[in-house]
DNA sequence: TGCAAATGGTTTCAATTGAAACTACAAAGG
DNA sequence: CCTTTGTAGTTTCAATTGAAACCATTTGCA
């Protein structure tokens, strides 16, 4: 290699890097969710899965949904303090430690649930739509082994 | 009301949910190349995208870098003048349009391209490592697939 | 020509986000 | 008890981002 010169740039080729392509998809993918049904009934992603994962668990504290959501707490400290104001969410206090509070939704905040869920399996099964049943199943598995946390599973 | 499931309201499982997989698989994957290199150069995901398209098309617009990159032309705009502010990227006037700018790597610029892009490279082996070569190849068809403005071609 | 519309790029202002500090409560050890 | 340390959650402040307005130049066309 000669001196201050950089003879082999071998430039990375964007549109064909991994991580570039999934940013890129994800993204689109998102945008797509959220300016259809989201945008309408103003509510945020992180909001949404905030809800996502209090229909499934109900009675979590906020740190547990920041456990299942992959978000920090501070995303969902927010994410819920709209969702309170809105009377989406109801928050109490734990009986035997005031420190954690209680969630769940409200008749409200499942009205809205029942009301975006479908639409969002609807987005994703346009999304797959794109894609053969065997890629379809291939990237099941692949996302699945790329998960976070997923790295111990055989 | 017990906690738990809600059979009748269909939540979401948002772990099998693919726009929430691919939100989180990319973003981790995002993350963990930018905290490696970039947050060592000072250098943001943006700015990298920016260097990376100018190391292979020399003499782009700023319009250009924007197509290009998928990121709109404000963030193109304050990545470039970052860029040059560092000396990273050279930007003079087009011309035959004063409103065209021309774009390029400075010296400066291809010396941290050349550190950063094979350790992007890496990042992107380890990320495959964890799939075997069936895996490897279906994704690289997927993303083709997936990836916005290929819906056209057959 | 001359003037409206379009284009390339930047700036502004408000909303969103992230990191660290902070409050309140709980648990554990002396 | 009382002090230290840890945990749940919120607030604060600065940095980042996005949308719209903006400026300069070019283009289309009467």
């Amino acid at each position: 290699m000669s001196p201050g010169r950089h003879p082999d740039h071998a430039p990375l080729e964007l549109e064909r890097f991994v991580p570039y392509q999934l940013s890129i998809v994800s993204n689109t993918v998102s945008q797509t969710i959220a300016d259809d049904y989201q945008v309408r009934h103003d509510l945020s992603v992180t909001e949404w899965r905030v809800m996502a994962v209090l229909a499934r668990f109900d009675g979590l504290s906020a740190r547990e949904v920041a456990e299942r959501t992959a978000m920090d707490k501070v995303a969902v400290s927010r994410a819920l303090a709209r969702l309170v104001a809105a009377g989406r969410v109801r928050r109490h206090t734990h009986a035997n430690d005031k420190r954690r509070s209680v969630l769940g939704l409200t008749a409200k905040g499942w009205a809205i649930h029942d009301e975006v869920a479908p639409m969002a399996r609807q987005r994703e099964r346009e999304l797959l739509a794109r894609l053969d049943s065997d890629e379809q199943a291939w990237l099941a598995r692949i996302l699945d082994k790329l998960m976070p946390g997923d790295q111990a599973r055989g």
